[in-house]
DNA sequence: CATCGATGTTGAG
DNA sequence: TCAACCTCGATGG
């Protein structure tokens, strides 16, 4: 569930709240052990988000690969900066003492709302961990608990390069011209829908379901169109308007993909979760623009949703 | 209570 | 192309 954004506020979380520390890693739910093993009482030194891909490095050389794939998430708790819920409606100013980054979860939400009503000092620190906890990293002042992701490895260097290798370009990574280059290449060169190239992270990394119908929206692009005969000029504005949503939505926590929206309206899109995007999840409803009822089909196993008309 | 589905990827066939 | 992975909120009885 969570696409590129959400993994590069993760990264900021631990750059800010981990890095430089001493990690107490554990395996609250037994199914990391022998990596939590590894990784306990190493330093954490740098934390880096490509893509849906998130590396930990630690001492000597050992990283931690997360892959959070379609419902994992990570849960802060202790001493974390986080701005905003993910998917609540959690004003914007409060200082919330956890934190969940990843698929929607509103039981952390609802956890942290009952602490608050018994007193944050109650229920101490470190939390007991809920659930299917695989990886907990722990420092003197802040905790991240890691359920359901798809990937959880120690890794080396080597590794860690045979990863990135496999990664198309980042907006947040590949800045500037380089990224652009690489992802009109990437595109040009298949005679696949442009629909599928937008979700093959070999491509282009980051973007999932809702940014991928989203884009293609915003774009006026048939899904169907074929890579190779999509002008250049569109597929340079497709990635910069890529880039555009992504940096809003590492800043804000949320995918917003409307723009023009009065001040009053974005508040209620970033706090309603309905009402937010142009096609995603709107199918059978009138198209925001021209009416015509959103077509929902399945393009490669995913739901794919567009508009006939505008998207001709 | 059971079943379904989800913002994802891998690997078998 | 499709099941498996793995978690949990939403939905229906």
């Amino acid at each position: 569930m969570p696409e590129g954004h959400s993994i590069h506020r993760i990264a900021q979380q631990f750059n800010r709240h981990f890095v430089g520390d001493v990690i107490r890693a554990s395996s609250p739910q037994g199914r990391f052990a022998a990596g939590a093993r590894e990784l306990d009482g190493r330093t954490m030194t740098e934390a880096k988000a490509v893509g849906k891909q998130l590396f930990l490095r630690f001492d000597e050389d050992r990283y931690l690969r997360v892959h959070l794939g379609l419902y994992g998430a990570w849960d802060f708790a202790g001493e974390v900066s986080a701005p905003r819920f993910e998917g609540s409606t959690v004003a914007d100013d409060a200082e919330p003492s956890l934190s969940s980054i990843g698929a929607p979860r509103l039981t952390r939400l609802r956890m942290a709302e009952q602490e608050d009503e018994r007193g944050l000092e109650l229920a101490g620190f470190p939390p007991e961990p809920v659930g299917a906890v695989r990886v907990r990293l722990l420092t003197e002042t802040s905790v991240a608990d890691l359920r359901g992701p798809t990937a959880c490895e120690v890794i080396g260097p080597d590794e860690v390069e045979r990863q990135l290798a496999k990664l198309g370009p980042d907006p947040m990574v590949d800045r500037g011209r380089r990224g652009e280059d690489r992802f009109v290449a990437n595109v040009r060169s298949r005679n696949v829908a442009i629909g599928q190239l937008l979700m093959d992270q070999s491509v282009v990394s980051g973007i999932g379901n809702v940014f991928r119908a989203e884009l293609l929206f915003r774009a006026r692009l048939n899904p169907h169109k074929p890579g190779r005969e999509i002008p250049e000029d569109q597929l340079r504005e497709l990635w910069r308007d890529w880039a555009k949503l992504l940096k809003r939505a590492v800043k804000v926590g949320q995918m917003l993909t409307m723009d023009g929206l009065s001040t009053a309206r974005r508040e209620k899109a970033i706090a309603s979760q309905a009402d937010r995007h142009w096609v995603y999840k709107r199918q059978g409803l009138p198209c925001r623009v021209c009416g015509t009822h959103i077509l929902i089909e399945e393009m490669a196993g995913r739901n794919l949703y567009w508009c006939p008309k505008d998207q001709a």
